[in-house]
DNA sequence: GGTTTCACG
DNA sequence: ACGTACGTGAAACCC
């Protein structure tokens, strides 16, 4: 069976362009738009297997719809040059794919694809139209499908009538009248002001057409008949300039689109001069580095044996860099390969491998030494892990005086690729091979023979050591110098120590939780079954939702896109209806608490030490908070009492000590209050208020006596909005009100909080002027999609510049208290550890003799980290679990 | 490997 | 008009 695919070839390119960030090759030609477009292209090609392919572009500027309506496609933005300059490069690309590409002068893009498809559609050939226009869902029928780009590029959503109908309700043709009524803004389609999707899918559910609607405008009410009435000429015009041409003179002979594979060779110099290297990769394109005359780098990798270490350390000097090899993701669990430094005498690169076994052996000593001898100057590339591995292995890891990674989060927090060969590429510097292209992965994981093993580790050396300068420099451009000095860079070091310090479980009364909930879940099972007459999976959000929504008939609201969505929301609102709903809920929670934290984290458990030991990543959140794996502790349960339970677990690992922990009262929004300087919201914490319930008196205008618990539940969601960057649907989805009220509850907020106001429109205003937004420790984050036109992601880009600073100056401070708190415990050479973080949470192991200390100095070092124009508040608690220090 | 759900701040 | 609250990690399904 034939297959043709079509492609709206502006409308992908535009897609792929406004959903990737502005990437460029060396040459600085903008390559975004190209990429995004070769993607689709390929997965096109690969899961849809087409006989028959074309590309439709639109052709010059004016068509036959601006002879009957000037203002078509008006008052659109230009097209940007940074796009424009890549459509020439998306022609080469489809050459080189030997696809099809069409326009027609006169004609759009949609003209020449209503004509192929209605050749199509009388052939009975099958089509897949793919484009990032929803106009193109008229040409749908039983041989055309329509995929419509969703988020990105990646994913498509399949349309066919049937799918249309059951979405909107409307046959492909009640397409063009739903835009008749509703317009659209980027072409400059008018429509009728104030009909938006909403409305216009009533009218058509109700009359069918334009023509009809406009018939029975008698029929509406109030001010719906007035605007229908006076505009329905636009109506009936908006109709005709949405109706895709479908009669355009051109050949649709189908064996010219026939599809026979494309042309290797030219798509590999095509993805060479583009620099597609992942792209090389993926199609066996050969090695995506092209050396350009110029052989690469000599280095002389020599391997340390032990009959030469003395010798060779002997060359290593005050100052090197480093790196320790380690295979596996979790660092204290990694096997140690080895230890590697360069050198550069002037002449000559050279780098030392000295392999795991010979650094542990008798004649490892001198260089154990020199790594951990403090005034010895090393550079690194993820300090912390290295740091970790070295002291599974007994070693200690001193004077590390730069870390190339830390300095490239800092650089850029939400650079996906923090990887060494990654970073070269980036800032331009001779490359390294990745570790995939390496040792492989997954079952493909090799340890290659030990030169080449040396070689690649040595050139990871070199390459540490040319990326430093270039970071140093770039830090201080950015002035981010002293929050990688003295913040960053000493933070590494505490959480490495807390890391490997661990905390203690008690392991026997975790099981002892989970043979409790094992019966629970079971009688919730049987329930569950009895009452829904079948034995099914719960776990299966697929089977689940066959059973609620099909078998038992419930009523369906909220869809994913591979089906019913089962979540807890829609489960709340389906418990009343149905006996067995209230028992998933129950079931779910119970189920996780089992799987994520009872075996989960007895899973990570070390059986000679009974401690867990997580990673923090210092590297991972776009706001500069930490993250934490392995497991993670971060979101131990504590909202429910029933989870909240696990935390009993959470012990000293010494008899007679406590666990203690203090946490930030209301940290985001003393920031808030402090960079926004709003008087009203200074002058609550200054009198130290009770937040919420301040807001709600302002908020609702009342009394601190007349707040009720409502009333202050609702404020609290005002205040948990403005910190994430409100919007009125994000607040009427929480409180679950209407979207008019909370804008109301939004407006009376600013109208109090006039500072907060002013903060969140400067904010946008300088994000837009930037690019990017800072902590108060000048911490960074860029925002490209802040000036996008799409409005999702333009929306999104402005509630990251509004919350960002808040979150990420909170991370600032309690990170500025761990490594103040780390320096205090030694100073005051007090034996209490530090054991956990959770963004705004301390938590330490004491001895019984110090918890008066502890209880006044934690909360004071805590409270005292960052000097603010508002007090800082911490409160502390201790007990014998974790649980207990509430 | 992607998707869904849910735990935390 | 558009349609999401900000930041994470882990487990279970299912292809």
């Amino acid at each position: 069976m034939d297959k043709l695919i079509i492609i709206d070839g502006n409308s992908i390119a535009n897609r792929a362009f406004y959903a990737l960030p502005l990437l460029s090759n060396s040459s600085g030609l903008h390559t975004n738009a190209v990429y995004g477009f070769t993607t689709m292209l390929l997965k096109l090609i690969e899961e849809e297997k087409p006989t028959h392919f074309l590309v439709a572009f639109d052709a010059g500027k004016i068509t036959f719809r601006h002879k009957e309506y000037t203002e078509y496609k008006g008052g659109r933005a230009k097209t940007p040059s940074e796009l424009s300059e890549q459509f020439p490069l998306i022609k080469e690309l489809l050459k080189a794919f030997k696809i099809p590409q069409f326009e027609l002068t006169g004609y759009e893009a949609d003209d020449i694809i209503g004509t192929l498809t209605k050749a199509a559609d009388e052939k009975g050939e099958k089509v897949l139209l793919v484009s990032g226009d929803k106009d193109m869902l008229q040409l749908a029928s039983e041989h055309v499908t329509v995929a419509i780009t969703r988020k990105g590029i990646s994913e498509v959503d399949l349309y066919n009538p049937a799918e249309i109908k059951e979405k909107y309700g409307l046959t492909p043709a009640q397409i063009i009248d739903l835009k008749g009524l509703m317009g659209d803004t980027s072409d400059n389609i008018p429509g009728i002001p104030g009909v938006g999707e909403k409305t216009a899918l009533k009218m058509l559910h109700e009359f069918g057409t334009v023509e009809e609607v406009l018939a029975n405008a008698a029929s509406l009410k109030g001010k719906m008949k007035e605007k229908v009435e006076e505009h329905a000429q636009s109506a009936m015009m908006s109709k005709e300039l949405a109706t895709i041409f479908r009669e355009v003179p051109m050949e649709t002979e189908w064996d010219v689109f026939r599809y026979d594979g494309f042309d290797g060779q030219a798509l590999s110099s095509m993805f060479r001069k583009l620099e597609f290297k992942s792209l090389l990769e993926k199609m066996d394109f050969g090695p995506s580095v092209v050396e350009e005359g110029q052989a690469v780098e000599s280095l002389e990798a020599v391997v340390v044996t032990e009959n030469n270490m003395e010798e060779l350390i002997g060359k290593i000097g005050d100052n090197a860099a480093i790196h320790v090899e380690a295979i596996g993701e979790n660092p204290h669990q990694a096997v140690m390969v080895g230890v590697v430094w360069f050198t550069f005498d002037g002449e000559t690169n050279t780098s030392y491998f000295v392999p795991i076994a010979l650094l542990k052996s008798e004649a490892g000593e001198p260089l154990r030494t020199w790594l951990s001898d403090d005034t010895k100057k090393k550079q690194l590339f993820d300090q912390h892990r290295a740091q970790l591995v070295l002291a599974w292995q007994g070693v200690q890891l001193r004077g590390v005086d730069f870390d190339a990674l830390l300095a490239a989060y800092l650089l850029d927090p939400t650079e996906s690729n923090l990887s060494l060969s990654g970073l070269t590429g980036k800032y331009g510097l001779p490359g390294v091979k990745t570790d995939e292209e390496v040792f492989g992965k997954g079952a493909k994981f090799r340890m290659p023979e030990l030169e080449a093993l040396s070689d690649h580790l040595g050139r990871k050396a070199m390459a540490i050591a040319r990326i430093v300068p270039v970071l140093r420099e770039e830090l201080e451009k950015s002035e981010m110098h002293s929050l990688f000095y003295e913040l960053e860079l000493p933070l590494a070091g505490v959480l490495a120590e807390m890391e490997l310090r661990g905390i203690a479980l008690d392991a026997e009364g975790l099981k002892a939780f989970g043979v409790e909930l094992a019966s629970k879940l079971d009688a919730i099972m049987t329930r569950i079954y009895n009452l829904a007459g079948v034995e099914f999976n719960i776990n299966s959000p697929k089977q689940l939702g066959e059973i609620l929504f099909e078998k038992l008939g419930l009523p369906a609201w909220k869809k994913t896109k591979t089906g019913y969505s089962t979540d807890a929301e829609v489960l709340e609102r389906l418990a009343p209806h149905h006996e067995v709903v209230g028992e998933i809920l129950n079931y779910r929670s119970l189920a996780k608490l089992q799987s994520t934290y009872v075996e989960g984290l007895l899973k990570e458990v070390r059986p000679e030490t009974g401690k867990v030991h997580t990673y923090y990543r210092q590297t991972i959140a776009a706001t500069g908070r930490l993250s934490s794996q392995f497991p993670n502790l971060q979101n131990i349960p504590i909202r429910l009492e029933e989870g909240r339970k696990i935390r009993k677990v959470f012990v000293p690992s010494e008899p007679g000590w406590y666990m203690l922990a203090a946490d930030y009262s209301q940290i985001e929004l003393r920031v808030l209050a402090h960079i926004s300087q709003d008087d009203n919201l200074k002058e609550a914490f200054l009198q130290n208020m009770d937040i919420h319930t301040k807001t709600a008196m302002d908020v609702f205008g009342v009394e601190e006596s007349a707040v009720d618990a409502n009333m202050r539940r609702q404020a609290k969601a005002v205040n948990f909005g403005i910190v994430y960057g409100i919007s009125d649907y994000g607040l009427s989805q929480n409180l679950d009100i209407t979207r008019r009220d909370a804008a109301q509850f939004i407006e009376q907020y600013f109208a109090v909080f006039q500072g907060v106001r002013k903060y969140m429109d400067e904010i946008v205003k300088d994000a837009r002027r930037d690019g990017y937004v800072t902590t108060l420790l000048q911490r960074r984050r860029y925002l490209p999609e802040i000036t996008a036109s799409n409005f999702n992601l333009r929306s999104f880009a402005e509630r990251t510049a509004m919350n960002t600073p808040i979150q990420g100056t909170a991370a600032d401070i309690i990170k500025l208290a761990m490594v103040q708190m780390a320096d205090r415990l030694k100073q005051d050479g007090l034996k209490s550890r530090m054991l956990l973080q959770v963004h705004d949470e301390l938590v330490f192991e004491v001895p019984e003799e110090e918890l008066e200390t502890m209880r006044r100095v934690v909360p004071e070092v805590m409270a005292g980290a960052l000097k603010l124009d508002v007090p800082l508040s911490a409160d502390v608690d201790f007990g014998l679990t974790w649980y207990d220090a509430k």
